[in-house]
DNA sequence: TATGAATGAGCCTTCATTCAT
DNA sequence: AATGAATGAAGGCTCATTCAT
């Protein structure tokens, strides 16, 4: 009971935390609430993770790990697969990661708002995850673009932020897209349809580039 | 006293609420930092707009308009030129409204968060702005993929979503890309550049899509 | 307009204070609702009263003797009435007078208050009214006694206090009785058999009082 | 920081408030000015009542509870005790109860202003022990009035407001009449003389009722 | 004479944190 | 390992009052 309750105790902690920041966000969560929800006692928190933010930075943590670890960037697609094939997975993934599927929602949720609002801890998370998945989307590009295109390239970097601010928007205007397209899904087969979507759609414009690559590569570049 | 140091004051807060509200969020910032900036007692803002809501609902509805005034969305350009072109200018007044020019760079922000995690003030913002901005823009994209699609079709409202997200991740995503890419500018010129990539990138999409308008408009709207 | 409109401003906020003060008393009255109530600004409280407090000894000493001027406590009756009529009116007088009559309802509820927790203000009311008033009844109760019975006397004195007691109850403990009673009406008829029902009792207190008044002074001014 | 200091904290809470309350009523009392006084944090308050207003509706309950178990209203008579000497005992228990005692001298006034201006707490105060005790005093009075009086009749009503009004006048206006009679006292004898006025004042009045009750009561119920 | 604007003090409450067990 | 109690620093808001016209 005493290192297993410990253990409990902290888990019952990051679990609700996940709930409570995803959904208010830093500041406005309280401990007390979360610590209500957790059946934990306030000062637990303090015990545990040294304060509220150690519990936000340990929460982060794991919110990107689990969600990586459930739903990997190739969706395990061999190394070699074709290029088209691995941004859709790396799509799919995302939006899979980000839309959640039933307990863990919060995870997504709580990664938007950091991104838009990047506390400290956010720091680490950059440097580990987001520069890595980012050069990873990049190469993809690169490749589908072809002619010796880079994946360091201003257009490969240009046509990621296009790649993942498709993806972005579907999680983070999610509030105006059930205004403006109330009947659009958020399961399984709704998520794959957006995948699908996003993925046509870039193609499309990739290839396109594909042709030009070289000068808009240079004029990119100039400005 | 006179009314000018009244509307004064009035000036004065809205500023520095943007400032502030823009940068910490509504729950994080405090009245009392709004009044020190703006030189202004505490006791005023609830003079002037009711409360620390009030304020803010104040300037959402004037970072809007203000915005919509000095950026408008088909930027000068008849009605009648080509839909390219109302395109780009679409998407150039939108990156111009949210990433500002001086003073009021905050406008962006502010609206970012807001379609995040929308507070009360944010439903007549939608209602009067938002929708007929998205409608104008569903157009456009319809007369560019022609073959008789609709404003309302799955497939413009898909491609529409699309394109916004490509805007927004850009002011979304600042602190992100000001890691992955730290040569970008968002000067004059910067933005003009990001403007024409976005709209590069997406012509080439919906002219690709132009070719098979019609399945895919049948097939998105089963799932 | 000047005179005229200044002195009308004067009274509806005397009249606006007096509705206030009565109802939520005098802390917790503000002087923003009485001048909205008065159709008047803000800063016009302190420009014809000096501030809150002046407006509040200002209707103080008008409700006293608006009151007093109303319903005298002699009802008309002449100075050589018998002792017993002249009770009568006392109390009736006294009811009238705090249990209002329409528009100047505020008159009682408003001196109740105070005689429970005094302003400053009440100073010179005890000093200018209450006291004679007070002095005026143990006279009348001192002559039912009979017996050489003085109106300062300890027993006149105490039978005084069971008189005005009876009364104040009344109006005092409105909500207690509203509960306990609350067939009990407040009009005209109303208001006089309560007065004829403590004149009852007190009058035969009082007479059975004569016929040991000398012995029971005596005691009574021992302890 | 043991329960024993929990418990201390609240006590000298309770007593604080108790105080404060008392002399300033609700609304002018300020939770510093208690807390100063119980040597507390501010927030002590809420913790341990949840608010001003909890404190308040705690001590309110305290007040009425410590002061019955300590004065009850019988103060230990038989229940077959002659009605006159009942009388005498509720009355006297009455004055105790609301002049106090040393440390709980508050007592009186705060029930005295919650009589007067009953906050939200006062309601189930009324209910649990208010009507009670008015339904134990009328029983009383038709005892002496006799001739086969009830208790919930007319005459018996107003005779107990005339009976509990004498009783509240002097710790209600407990100012007035320190202007009135400065050598009034009241300690235990002092207390205990009143008491003897008001039951023989009473008494009398009742006793003469006795002889035309039934025609009083057809009558007083028909204004 | 009268007012809209502005002020500063103060209030209740909330919260993360610490303390003593 | 864990907790109930206590703390102090803000935070939003209200109000009587004053200022400048």
């Amino acid at each position: 009971m005493t290192q297993d309750a410990g253990e409990d105790t902290k888990r019952r902690l990051l679990d609700a935390a996940g709930e409570v920041f995803s959904r208010q966000g830093f500041k406005s969560a309280t401990v007390r609430t979360i610590c209500r929800m957790a059946r934990a006692n306030v000062a637990a928190v303090h015990y545990h993770f040294g304060g509220k933010d150690g519990l936000y930075e340990a929460l982060l943590t794991e919110a990107f790990e689990t969600g990586l670890r459930r739903h990997p960037p190739d969706m395990g697609l061999p190394a070699n697969a074709p290029a088209e094939e691995r941004l859709f997975a790396f799509i799919h993934s995302f939006l899979l990661r980000m839309l959640g599927d039933g307990k863990s929602a919060w995870c997504g949720k709580l990664m938007a708002r950091e991104m838009h609002e990047p506390t400290q801890a956010m720091e680490q998370m950059v440097e580990r995850h987001i520069l890595p998945l980012s050069a990873y989307l990049r190469n993809i590009v690169a490749e589908v673009v072809g002619h010796g295109t880079k994946g360091d390239s201003a257009l490969a970097r240009q046509c990621a932020m296009s790649i993942v601010g498709q993806c972005q928007y579907i999680f983070r205007s999610r509030t105006i897209i059930d205004r403006l397209a109330p009947d659009m899904r958020f399961d399984e087969p709704g998520i794959r349809a957006l995948a699908e979507h996003i993925t046509r759609f870039s193609l499309c414009a990739l290839k396109s580039f594909s042709d030009y690559a070289e000068k808009y590569d240079a004029a990119a570049s100039a400005p």
